[in-house]
DNA sequence: TGTACATCAGTGAACGCGCGTTCACTGATGTAC
DNA sequence: TGTACATCAGTGAACGCGCGTTCACTGATGTAC
């Protein structure tokens, strides 16, 4: 939305920027139950008070976590799928971008599972995560699917299942990956259902 | 295992299961993180030394309810796929008898997919999970699946994808089980992926 | 160039709180003789 | 039947701990004149 010149470095500060990265080693290694704010200060090698200088609170910390993972994902989508129609080709590759971004992320990825029932799981939170689900719809549409929506509530549910498969791994899963797009061609043939 | 009398109640204890009781009572409304010892305590009304006179120690009763979960889950199961032969229709059955369960037991449900980051999973846990896909894998391969374990795990992520909404909802939700069902007949007009 | 003041990221000691766990004790029930 | 002892579920005060958050303070940098 903002421009930038391309001389002036993206608005971002070193020191939150610091907290950020802090947190995702912190997560990666306690999960996020375990990645408290003495932890992520200790880390980042700032005093506790600096925490609070830049975030409200723990939880608005979190969110900003989510935030940065979800401008990734975004990016990596877009880039993906660019000029591509609304169809199951555009649902692949989507998810493959999806897929390369949760594995070089990792830490987040695993925050976003967790959050699910966490109190700190903030309504910004739900309303990325959604927004990744109302994007596919069309493509669901196109395919044929009745209920498009619910089928790409499943699907989305599946590469969020193979994420986790390679994050435990700690690399890609060809064969999750190849079950994923095979799951994915199932509409035409399912019998109508009562 | 055990066998018993038809007079001998089922061995358990008064005060155990109103501490297992307790405890899916707070985790429904706080989540497997807010499930304290306090809490649990309170809920049950039992002073909080006897919380360890029947659980090692907090790790151990989040153990036990998941081992509680999946005793219901199992049985309802069996029940449902009794005398059929591996394939689609065993699958739709069973993944019909955990949702059937895990709408009837929110919580734990709920604390079922927390547990995936929580370091008070364990061991035992995973394995209970584990034995549920493995249990689904003929039935994959008899379905003419090039990688029944793949997509045995895949179903699975869809099923407790099904739960939640569910459990959100906290009523079935026909339309994402039609959808799930639909899932299941993707294989054989999937083409071969390189 | 020099002085006075404002701004603001950063500091770290201190706070109150709820946590999981321990332990000496109680009191009811069962067993031995 | 009565007495002595063992067992064991249950109790609740006390523990040390790490948590999230606060706040008076520091010190570097920018601005005004």
């Amino acid at each position: 939305m903002t421009e930038r010149s391309a001389t002036v470095p993206p608005v971002t500060h070193p020191t939150l920027d610091g907290l950020l990265d802090a947190g995702e080693l912190v997560a990666e290694e306690f999960g996020l139950a375990g990645m408290s704010v003495n932890r992520v200060v200790a880390q980042a090698g700032v005093a506790k008070g600096t925490f609070y200088v830049h975030f409200d609170d723990r939880r608005s910390f979190v969110d900003a976590l989510h935030a940065r993972f979800h401008d990734r994902v975004d990016a990596a989508t877009m880039a993906a799928i660019a000029g591509l129609e609304p169809g199951s080709e555009l649902i692949a590759r989507s998810a493959e971008a999806y897929l390369d971004v949760s594995l070089a992320n990792r830490s987040v990825k695993a925050l976003a599972l967790e959050a699910r029932s966490d109190p700190a799981f903030t309504e910004a939170m739900l309303r990325r995560q959604r927004r990744t689900a109302v994007a596919a719809i069309p493509s669901f549409k196109q395919m044929g699917w009745p209920d498009p929506e619910a089928a790409a509530r499943l699907f989305l549910a599946m590469t969020s299942e193979v994420a986790v498969q390679e994050m435990q791994a700690g690399r890609r899963v060809p064969a999750a990956r190849r079950a994923l797009v095979q799951f994915l061609h199932a509409r035409s043939r399912a019998p109508s259902v009562q």
